[in-house]
DNA sequence: TAAATACTTGAAAACTTGTTCAAGTATAAA
DNA sequence: TTTATACTTGAACAAGTTTTCAAGTATTTA
């Protein structure tokens, strides 16, 4: 069987893991889920639609910052977040459409 | 501010992020990479291309298959996978689309 | 029937992630 | 200026994942 060129490099494919890994956790989508409008909103806001407690949420804003799915802007006494990878509105869109068993 | 109505249950979510963890690791990236074709291959001949060791390729191959992401078949002295959701082909699709700063 | 091939199993070790806790900083309001 | 609000930090622990190792099974070939 004949070997099949590589079209995308295992480094590459590392970073579009991270990506995957930022999206799984529960918690995670759900603030994807508030932030997919491409609105702007602070920590308190997305903190008043979860039943989670502050630190963990800003646990995970801050995975998703540093992976790159999100942004943020302090400003006065308040941190707003905002989605920085659009494109994942469309898999949010898949999810939604999708049939999972359950 | 007004609690935003739940689309997806925090359940689905869940089942949601199982699929992105099957997703987030380079090895099970190169061997869907390998798959996308929705053709049938045998653990050897997915072996043949990735630099691993026979157990861990198994590791990952019953990982992804108990998430739903792949189903085998043996037959004689092999086992076939092949792709069970063919959606992920378009996620694979837009990864290659895709740029990410390297 | 014995040996080789193709793959899997399950447990242990090594590592990464998620959660909680106790404190800390920055800004705004009293 | 003290106090409250909004959020973050980092350390400690718990939980989960990845990798390796030492077998083990099923099927085919010799």
């Amino acid at each position: 069987m004949e070997v099949v060129r590589r079209r995308i490099s295992y480094n590459k494919l590392g970073k579009v893991a991270d990506i995957f890994s930022g999206l799984a956790h529960p918690t995670r989508l759900e603030i994807l889920e508030i932030m997919e409008d491409g609105k702007i909103y602070s920590v308190g806001e997305i903190l008043s639609q979860l039943e989670i407690d502050p630190t963990l949420l800003t646990h995970h804003l801050s995975k998703m910052k540093h992976i790159g799915i999100l942004k943020s802007a302090k400003e006065g006494r308040n941190v707003y977040y905002q989605l920085a990878m659009p494109e994942i509105t469309d898999v949010l869109d898949c999810i939604q459409n999708c049939k999972i068993k359950h």
